[in-house]
DNA sequence: AATAAATACGCAATCGTTGCCGTACGTACT
DNA sequence: AGTACGTACGGCAACGATTGCGTATTTATT
C-alpha cells in the first residue's frame, strides 16, 4: 500500500530524533549546519514530503480554501475559478472546488463537508435554489472567514464581489430600445437571488429611462436557474403565447442565455425577427453562435481573483476583522 | 476563530472518556442504549462533526480521490468531472479537482500536493505537455491507486478508460470522404499523447481504405493542446498556404475544433466553401454554431462513472491488484 | 578558575480520533 | 463459595508534525 516516510523514518535511518529533523527541514537556528546538510540530502533523497494531513491537525489550518459554484461548465464559473486559482497558488494555499448545480441541498453538503475538512475559507457564490442561508450564518459566526462573489446574501457581513449588475442589465435593455424594440421581455433565475434582483433592477431603471411601462407578465422566473432545459422552455413558450407577444427579451444568466438560444432553434423562432435577444453570458464562443448574442460581460478572473485576495486577507489576519467591504466591478457590453 | 467542537469538549462536558463518546456515536455495542442516548442528544445539540482531518490521520486515508485534468472549462472534462462525482459522492468520497491547464510543470505539482494531501486515489488525464510520467510511476508503484482516463499511458500498469478514439477518428475522417473531400488535413494536439496517436491511427485508416494516400505535410500538431490561440492558428496558416491546400480538415480535440472554427472565423475562412471541418467536441452547444461542426462525442459521463467505479475498487480492495483492465467506450458522430 | 552563555540536540505534550487492553461490578453456574 | 463470564466503561498509545522546555557539552567572559 501506498505509505509516504515519515519524519521518524528519517529519524531512525540517521539516528536522531524527530524533533531534530523537523527542526533541520524547517531551518531552525539550533540544528549545526553539517546536521541541517546530513538530513537534508536524505529528505531529499528519499523524496520526503510533511505529510499536510499531519500538519492541519497540528497547526489547525489546512492552507487550503473552499470553493462553491453553481457548476463548473459555466463559463462565468470556470474563469472565475481561473483567477482564483492564480491567486491561491501564488500564496501557497490549494482549493478544493465543488458545485451545487443549482440545488439547495447540495449546497447545504457541500458546505458543511468543506468546513468540517478543515478549509481555512470559502469563497461563495450561492445555488438558485438557496433563499435562506442559515447553514452559512452559524458557520460565519462561528468564524469560518468567508467572501461570497456575484450571488451574495445580504445576511452575511463579511467581503463580496459583484459585477455591477444592474448597470449591466441596463445597458443590455437599453440597447433593445436603441434598436426600437418596445416589449421587452426579461428571462431570469430564481427570484431570490442577489444578481436576479439587481439585474431586474436595471432593467426597469432602462424601461423607466424610455418611458416603456413595466408589464409583470413579461418578467419569467427560472427557480432552478436553467438547470432543467424544460423549465427555460415553458417561460419562452409562456412569454410568446402572451397576447402582446414581446419583441425582445433580455437574460441575465449564462446558462440561461445559451438555453435560451437553443429553445429559440427547437421551437423554431427566428431572432431578430421573432424576437430579439441580449444576455448576461461570459461564453468565449459567443462570437461563433447563430444566432447571434448581444452580451453582457461580468469580469470574472478579476472577480475570482479579487475574491480570494479578500479571502486571504480575511483568513491570515491576526485580529478579528469587522471592516468588510462590497467591491463592484464593471461590466461590459458586447455588441453582436 | 473557528473552533468546532471535539469529543473531549463532549466528554468532560458529560463526564465520560472520550473513548466513550466516540464508541457511543459510532454505535459500538459495548456501551448502553442509555448512555448511547444521553450522548448522541448532546452530540446533536452541540451540532457535533467528526474531524475529518483527525480521522485521516488515524485512519491513513482520506475518503477523497484526486482529479486531474486539463481545464474545467473544457466540455468533455466538465462531463467527465460530473460523471466521476456522481459516483464518488453516492460512495462517499470527496472529490478535489485541479488543472493543468496543459502544463507539464503544473501537472506535476498538482499530482505532488493531491499525493502528499492524502487522496486515497488518483484519477488522471494527461496534460498535452506530458511525455513522461517518471512522478507517476514513483507515485504507482510506492502503491498509490490511480485510473487513467481518456488520456493514458502505457508506462503505468492500472485500469484505464478510453472512447474508441481510432473508430471515432476513422468516421469522421470517412465522414469527409463520403462528402466527397480528397485532400483531407489533420489539426491535433501534441504528439505523445494516446489520443492523437489514437485518433491519428483512424485517420489514417480511413484515408487508407478509400485510396487516398496519406501527406504528412496534412498534419499539424498543437503541443500545447490548443491552450494559445496563436498556435491553433499557426497551424492553420501553415495548411492554407500549402500548394495543395487541404479542402477539409479533421480536428482531435475539444478546445482545438473550437479554437479552429474562431481562426476560420478570424481569417475569413469560410466552411466548407474554403474547408470542411469535423472534430472531436463534447460541447452542448454545438448546434448554434455556425460554422456548423460535424463532431464526434465521447461519452464523457460515463467515462466518468467508469473510471471512479475502476479507482474505488482498487481502493477498496483488501488485497494488492494486479488484474487491469483497459474499458473502451463507444463514440458517436453527429453530422450536422 | 569559576561562572555565564551559547550551541546542539532530546523529551514529551499537543492537535482529534480510534482501538487495544484493562477493570470494576454484577450475574450465572457448578 | 468459588470460578467464569458479560457488561459498561476508562486509560493509554498511536497516527505525523511541531514546539516549549530541559540539558549536556563546548566556548566565552571576568
Amino acid at each position: 500500500m501506498f505509505v509516504p516516510s515519515t519524519l521518524k523514518d528519517i529519524a531512525s535511518a540517521l539516528g536522531y530524533s524527530t524533533s531534530t529533523i523537523s527542526r533541520a527541514l524547517r531551518d531552525t537556528y539550533e540544528i549545526s549546519p553539517e546536521t541541517k546538510k546530513i538530513i537534508r540530502e536524505y529528505a531529499q533523497k528519499i523524496n520526503y514530503r510533511p505529510n499536510p494531513i499531519a500538519q492541519s491537525l497540528k497547526e489547525r489550518r489546512s492552507k487550503s480554501i473552499g470553493v462553491v459554484v453553481a457548476e463548473v461548465a459555466n463559463h462565468y464559473f470556470s474563469q472565475a475559478i481561473n483567477g482564483i486559482e492564480s491567486i491561491a497558488y501564488d500564496r501557497g494555499y490549494h482549493v478544493i472546488i465543488t458545485q451545487t448545480h443549482e440545488s439547495y441541498e447540495r449546497e447545504k453538503i457541500n458546505i458543511q463537508h468543506l468546513a468540517s475538512r478543515s478549509v481555512d475559507g470559502l469563497l461563495i457564490s450561492l445555488s438558485a435554489e438557496t433563499s435562506d442561508t442559515l447553514h452559512l450564518q452559524d458557520l460565519h459566526q462561528k468564524g469560518l472567514p468567508m467572501v461570497f462573489f456575484d450571488r451574495v446574501t445580504e445576511d452575511i457581513i463579511t467581503h463580496k464581489v459583484i459585477a455591477d449588475n444592474e448597470k449591466g442589465a441596463f445597458e443590455a435593455t437599453e440597447h433593445l430600445i436603441h434598436k426600437g424594440y418596445k416589449r421587452i421581455a426579461h428571462l431570469t433565475s430564481s427570484a431570490h437571488l442577489s444578481i436576479s434582483v439587481e439585474r431586474l433592477d436595471g432593467y426597469k431603471k432602462a424601461l423607466a429611462k424610455h418611458h416603456i411601462p413595466f408589464e409583470e407578465a413579461y418578467v419569467k422566473y427560472c427557480p432552478h436557474g436553467g438547470m432543467f432545459y424544460q423549465e427555460t422552455e415553458n417561460a419562452i413558450k409562456e412569454l410568446m403565447n402572451l397576447r402582446e407577444k414581446p419583441d425582445a427579451i433580455f437574460v441575465a444568466g449564462d446558462r440561461l442565455s445559451i438555453d435560451c438560444l437553443m429553445v429559440f432553434k427547437n421551437l423554431n423562432i427566428k431572432t431578430p425577427a421573432d424576437i430579439a435577444i441580449t444576455g448576461f453570458s461570459n461564453s468565449d464562443v459567443l462570437d461563433l453562435m447563430n444566432p447571434s448574442l448581444t452580451s453582457i460581460r461580468q469580469p470574472a478572473f478579476e472577480m475570482g481573483q479579487i475574491a480570494t485576495q479578500m479571502l486571504l486577507k480575511v483568513i491570515e489576519s491576526k485580529y478579528p476583522v469587522y471592516d468588510f467591504e462590497k467591491k463592484v466591478l464593471d461590466t461590459s457590453l458586447f455588441v453582436r
